[in-house]
DNA sequence: AAGTGGTCTAGACCACGTC
DNA sequence: ACGTGGTCTAGACCACTTT
């Protein structure tokens, strides 16, 4: 139970993938509680604090939650309070009132280059391409396109989702078993074409913020690609910096 | 030494405040050392355990940073690990490189309302105002106008910037003894204008990011705002999400 | 060898939620 | 009353840096 060589890693860092192992291989569910701190020591034979501090990790990491007198559970993207967890437009006058998605065409497709490289998936591979609008107060602010490995997302179509109304993440993680933990946006500015400036509703050529973003599961692998635009004249970008 | 009530705070977080202090006032200044965890443990009448921990939080808001077999430092801008913490601009190609400040025009000036909103002063208040713009080998790619209050800043003029090659947090720091912690940004998309396309070399009404952002000090005091104009033609801003 | 942060343990007790 | 996570302690030992 000492640690070796090589390149040295503590315990808590050894009894912290197991756990993740668990979460990966869905032993423990989202939403549900893992086994108590006392549990986990004895299973893994070594002290609570030890349990403790590898909890501690993985609840900075967003992937467990703790609550005292309860237990600690897994993450989940149906959890109210980290349901658009990602999403980090804010309205500039009024309160954050949660956008509602509506999907718009879902088609399979497969990987041209970009997509292969950003799914590190092989050329030509399937994939399912879905463009949906975010709507503040029925108003389309936001116009996505995602691509998702087809592989993973097998059945997802329009049935699926217009029966749902909780995020995308919360269905992906239901229905597909796929848990988003991390992301990566990239941020630029540019001008509104002809076709999305019909579906939001603003003149052609208006500047619009460009989001790209690769979204990674359990173990760093990439699972979503997506790119949306934001109309930002009633709305901003909120991003605390620290 | 043990909490009491109404609303009870860990012993670790009362030492935490305590040492928050301690940076506050200057006691521990950016880039040295403070004692090490046995003679806090002392100082405070408490144990080991108890210090790492507030140590543990510190380090993880960036205020300290540890080095093993070293010691526990105080944060620095003028570290050149954390010189451009606050900027998320990346080429699109090619690797990092630091973007050199260049300084346009720096006056006195009364606070108008968004800007003693924004920096909590008084109306009339006296700001200094600074314009510069970001060059990324050579090349405008930033244009900054920054508020900053001049009571806290007495003395910032042009030729204080342009004895100065760091970041300009650094300089902050340094010379006036605020260091910035925090930050907040609002995105938006935005056209360029006239004087900016001149100044950034790109024509009128190319989309550029506008990046407002309010820096807080210890204790979550505002001591900067700031609206940058970013070209986006051959960087991205970039944003982990966890 | 000495000093620093980093890990691990074992045990006591506190705060919170549920039964 | 009981079980959960949260705090605090004291001591041993490990890993890294400097002297």
């Amino acid at each position: 139970m000492r640690p070796e060589s090589p390149t040295f890693s503590p315990l808590y860092r050894q009894i912290k993938k197991l756990m993740v192992n668990s979460l990966q291989s869905a032993e423990w569910r989202p939403g549900q509680a893992i086994p108590s701190e006392q549990e986990l020591a004895l299973r893994f034979n070594v002290s609570q604090g030890t349990v403790r501090k590898a909890i501690d990790e993985l609840a900075a990491e967003n992937l467990l939650v703790r609550k005292q007198g309860k237990g600690t559970f897994v993450a989940s993207h149906n959890d109210p309070r980290s349901m658009f967890r990602f999403l980090r437009l804010v309205p500039t006058d009024g309160e954050l009132v949660h956008p509602q998605s509506v999907p718009l065409d879902c088609w399979k497709a497969k990987a041209g280059n970009e997509a292969a490289r950003m799914l590190g998936i092989e050329l030509g591979a399937p994939v399912i391409i879905l463009r949906r609008t975010l709507r503040f107060s029925s108003k389309p602010v936001v116009v996505d396109e995602i691509y998702l490995p087809g592989e993973i997302f097998q059945g997802l179509t329009m049935e699926v989702l217009q029966g749902e109304q909780g995020s995308l993440y919360g269905l992906f993680e239901a229905r597909f078993g796929v848990r988003m933990i991390r992301a990566e946006e990239h941020i630029r500015a540019v001008a509104a074409d002809r076709m999305v400036s019909e579906t939001l509703g603003v003149s052609e050529g208006t500047p619009l913020l460009s989001v790209e973003r690769v979204t990674y599961t359990y173990g760093d692998r990439p699972v979503e690609w997506r790119r949306g635009l934001y109309c930002t004249a009633e709305h901003y970008y909120l991003n605390e910096l620290s």
